[in-house]
DNA sequence: TGAATAATTTTGACTATCCAAAATTAAATC
DNA sequence: GATTTAATTTTGGATAGTCAAAATTATTCA
């Protein structure tokens, strides 16, 4: 009855990809489930006729799919894995926060929860993993916070970033590099629609510029008093 | 190309099979690898055809298998992933060396060569896990150590635990209890036939009889000058 | 050496997961 | 509103791994 880790990562897509939507209409479109899977359309509907029969899901055809309760608790359990095995390769194995991701993406599915209270002990029941991303409690609750991104956030104040939301290694390198992540503290100069373009000004007064889908991949918070690591 | 899991299972089992047996004759019977495997007999035995087929094993109908070059060193390299993985886990995690087993049986096939080369490094390059048991090198050569069992060393001489052959969690515990775990010096005081007993003198002085089956799980070596922890 | 027993292999069938390509439905466009 | 396009589902088929039970081969033992 435990689940495979195929159906794991079915969930957690699935979990994944409601994030984007609104409140409301969080159905995952199937499209979109299969790419984010690297599986043909077909095995995705398939497979999401399977996990509604046992209950993981709220399937309507054509539309979409959504977690039930049963199937979010699940979903919440596998990120919580993954993000703590992320973050004790970088803290306690001193792996790079940019090839963390896929050994979880493998490890996620088969340490015992015995493990993974012993990892979440030693780290110290932290709030989130490496790259920002809230890591859910052991009930399945998320703790989960709004943030601007370097395209919403106000131009010209100090803000820091608190989140990188791509696991891409080149792109989480470019970020490291640039002294861009989270915890550090930068400003966004101006912004151009014209040139797709934010300018930055990091530490040291070091400027960038990146494009406007990259500037979308970089959240941050006001760098004033309130703040939690 | 990468072996499955099950693969690697079946591997792993028939090299600790053939360990059992004389070095000529190394064929490990279809029955004993099905039940060490939990599956049933004609399961292992279409398995074992696929695995020849791929060049892994070297199959004799109605007499057993046996590793062909290729399939022994993948075999070795599996094992040392799961001794490595024990090791770390008794030392890193501080998990007890009885509940260390399972834990390996999973994580031994979906551990990326890097953070294998990791943990061996944390650990200091040891050659042995914590039930005494040798760790293959990543070129898949194993120091094989030939040692004296409970049952074969000689009697009223200190000598020293240097492996324990068997991974049972309740055997373990017993043999923690009694203060009979590797690096442990104690000596055989008696044996009998009869009752099927052996009589062991423990640290300080502490007396215990075991039974002779439990007596062949323990290996010991002479206490003087040359060891290697 | 012939029958009884034990070990092994074969057969037929099942589940989980996947793909390619055809068929269908929905959405977009004219 | 009819037609083209895009998304989705269905169909047919494949692979890995498994079991139960029947058939076969080997071994034991009288
Ligand atoms: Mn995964
Ligand atoms: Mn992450
Ligand atoms: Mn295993
Ligand atoms: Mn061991």
């Amino acid at each position: 009855m435990l689940p495979s880790s195929t159906v794991e990562n079915y969930l957690k897509a699935i979990y994944l990809g409601e994030g984007h939507l609104a409140d409301d209409q969080r159905l995952v479109p199937m499209g979109q489930l299969a790419s984010a899977l690297g599986v043909a359309p077909g095995t995705a509907t398939t497979m999401v006729k399977a996990l509604a029969e046992s209950g993981l899901v709220e399937y309507e055809p054509y539309n979409g799919v959504r977690l039930s309760a049963a199937g979010e608790k699940l979903a919440a359990l596998v990120l919580r894995r993954h993000r703590l095995i992320e973050l004790f390769l970088v803290r306690v194995m001193g792996l790079g926060w940019d090839e963390v991701h896929d050994e979880a993406e493998q490890l996620e599915h088969h340490v015992s929860d015995r493990l993974i209270e012993r990892i979440d002990e030693m780290l110290g029941r932290p709030e989130v993993d490496p790259h920002g991303d809230p890591i859910p409690k052991a009930d399945g609750h998320v703790a989960r916070h709004e943030f601007d991104t370097l395209l919403t956030c106000p131009l010209g104040e100090r803000v820091t970033v608190t989140r990188v939301t791509d696991q891409e290694a080149p792109f989480l390198r470019f970020i490291e590099q640039h002294n861009l992540m989270p915890g550090e503290s930068i400003e966004v100069e101006a912004r151009d629609e014209v040139s797709d373009s934010v300018r930055l000004k990091g530490r040291s007064d070091q400027r960038i510029t990146i494009g406007m889908r990259a500037a979308s991949k970089v959240r941050v918070s006001a760098s004033d008093a309130s703040s939690r690591g």
